[in-house]
DNA sequence: CCGAGTCTTTCCAACGTTGTAAAGTAAACG
DNA sequence: CGTTTACTTTACAACGTTGGAAAGACTCGG
């Protein structure tokens, strides 16, 4: 089978400690002793066993990442961030998929799997605020996303009330009036679906605009067929509107379509912004308008601070930082869907 | 630390080898014994620690999944398939990106992460057929997409030649004559540009029609800023056409933005396909019609090769079946970008 | 040429698990 | 009631590695 430090030391002619020393740089090798052992690595081409230098250490050098779905564009670039961060610190990532649904959710969090790995970077949509006891685990744990807090915990997320809200008074400055939203959530206040729209109402509270609840156009899955029902939905109530917010760029881009198919011109008649920066918001015609969340940002500090979090839980932890939430800068990307000037377009 | 089978063996009082006994359902434990020990795992919460487990039995139960880059979405929703894939025979898996460079590659490929797992599906991009030795490497490795053929190993991938036919037969057999085609690969013969470049020519050649090479938009990254980039070549040339064969969605959609800017309608003055058949053609305005090419048997298709190829190499390998090429089967999805009868359209 | 100090190598145990085989116990048979 | 047989539990070693500390070799000063 492969090659052993035992392989390696006979061929070597020592002991296999004396190997195992040259590995890890030991400073006390005789240069001959050294070279002899290198020779004897390369040419047997050996390579250390990384699961027994993990059982033997402790540390697996690799983190677990839960996603709902590599298929969702956000995760998808979300993860490739999270592994390029990783791939820095010479970390590999596990990836598991949940689907969002909780049971999976929970699933992933008791799984034995996670013995595997170090630590996990976990990004719940299923599971609820109440389910946050089951975040208790024996392991390190960062938290992504708006889905449950609790103060025991790392978390990395972004100002999504106050990001909705700058999106929604994005349109507002540009002249808009009458904005529609897609992608609500009934009843939910946790969540990126509530803070968006809890954004959004407060946009149009400081301005003075009434909110309408025929403009809010529910879906639960945030798929780009969600969005374009969600759009139907809201065209079918008749009332007007002059702008759309997507509660994320995917909804986005479902509702432009729908838009489209009634006959409406983006952005002549309605302006529409996103929120996600989805390397597809650049190329869809016409480009979205968006709010970039800061994702590249995100997936570096969850790696840094899950990082920090498994070193410090090896030392006697004392002086461990607290469990803190941290906060990305988020930006609003003006494409051709919400020109800034977008009622000077409507009256041309 | 955590909690281990001698911490449970010391609760239920019997040796750590019954404890192990339970866990792996040996048949003969004595009821009392049997719940007495599992009454100790509830109480402990004991979770098997997979890295002793898999130093111990030679298996991982972790599979590695290399390829370019999850910002791709052919490559995202590829890797989600697998994971799912993978998810279903208790495998886990765990994701490198390649970014496409060769070097990077051939790292991965000699990487001592990969004795954390039991094998690799690899997806390469970078390297060239003459790599091909350096595939040789000492653990079960499943080859996808057309970059590099090599009869030691067993590859999944798709009829590319026949599937870029068709879809450009598809065009001509809706009455289209001057086809452009974009992302080709200057000089490349292997590989999925290459390989559907030819299917396109064989297409021309079989209806007669000549290859014009101003009509050929080249890029090497199959990303939409060279899909658009690659169009606006097209057009630069001033040679008149009728359709556009992108060679991937992302290309095709990157080229139907550049149409739109030049004042073209889709699919009324030019029919645009793609490849791939990611989730967005589905929702880009127009909706692009494309060849669907069996990713998620792909994806099944290699998980379960690369699970037989393991398996038999536990055994004593003589009668593991001789390394395979699997092809998936494609399938042209019509939508609006591409309607089968396009000329009725055009005179329109 | 001896002893102290320094450098170099080795031995042993351990990480948590399971395969092997032996030891112990109970049931069954004559 | 002794003996075979089947069942149940345990001891030990091993997977490949590294930490700790002992053992061995060398250098230097006196």
């Amino acid at each position: 089978m492969a090659v052993t430090l035992h392989d390696v030391a006979r061929v070597a002619g020592v002991s296999i400690k004396t190997v195992s020393n040259v590995i890890n740089d030991y400073p006390h090798i005789r240069p001959a002793t050294k070279s002899k052992v290198e020779q004897a690595i390369e040419e047997l081409g050996y390579q250390p066993n990384l699961t027994a230098r993990s059982l033997r250490s402790g540390r697996a050098g690799a983190i677990a990442l839960a996603v709902p779905d590599l298929s969702l564009p956000y995760f998808a670039e979300l993860a490739g961030a999270v592994i390029a961060a990783a791939e820095a610190a010479g970390i590999v990532v596990l990836v598991e998929q949940t689907g969002g649904d909780p049971a999976r959710e929970l699933e992933v969090l008791r799984s034995p799997r996670l013995t595997m790995t170090d630590g996990l970077i976990f990004s719940p949509l299923g599971i609820e605020q109440s389910d946050a006891p089951a975040l208790r685990v024996p392991y390190p744990l960062v938290l992504l996303g708006e889905r449950v807090f609790d103060p025991e915990h790392d978390h990395v997320s972004m100002r999504n009330v106050e990001a909705a809200r700058a999106a929604t008074e994005f349109l507002i400055a540009s002249g808009r009036r009458r904005i529609a939203v897609v992608g609500a959530h009934e009843g939910e206040v946790i969540g990126s679906a509530g803070f968006r729209l809890q954004g959004y109402r407060e946009a149009l509270d400081a301005a003075g605009l009434e909110f309408d609840p025929d403009l809010v156009g529910y879906t639960a899955p945030w798929h780009r067929s969600g969005g374009a029902q969600a759009m139907r939905d809201v065209l079918a109530h008749g009332a007007p509107f002059d702008a759309v917010f997507g509660l994320n760029d995917t909804l986005a881009l479902g509702a432009m379509r729908v838009l489209q198919e009634a006959g409406l011109r983006v952005p002549h008649d309605v302006s529409v912004i996103g929120f996600d920066d989805l390397d597809e918001a650049e190329y869809s015609i016409p480009s979205l308008t968006t709010v970039d969340p800061g994702r590249r940002w995100i997936a570096r500090t969850a790696v840094d601070t899950l990082l920090a979090r498994i070193a410090a839980a090896t030392l006697d932890a004392a002086d461990a930082p607290r469990p803190a939430l941290q906060l990305a800068e988020f930006r609003i990307i003006e494409r051709e869907s919400a020109p800034a000037a977008a009622s000077a377009v409507a009256d041309a």
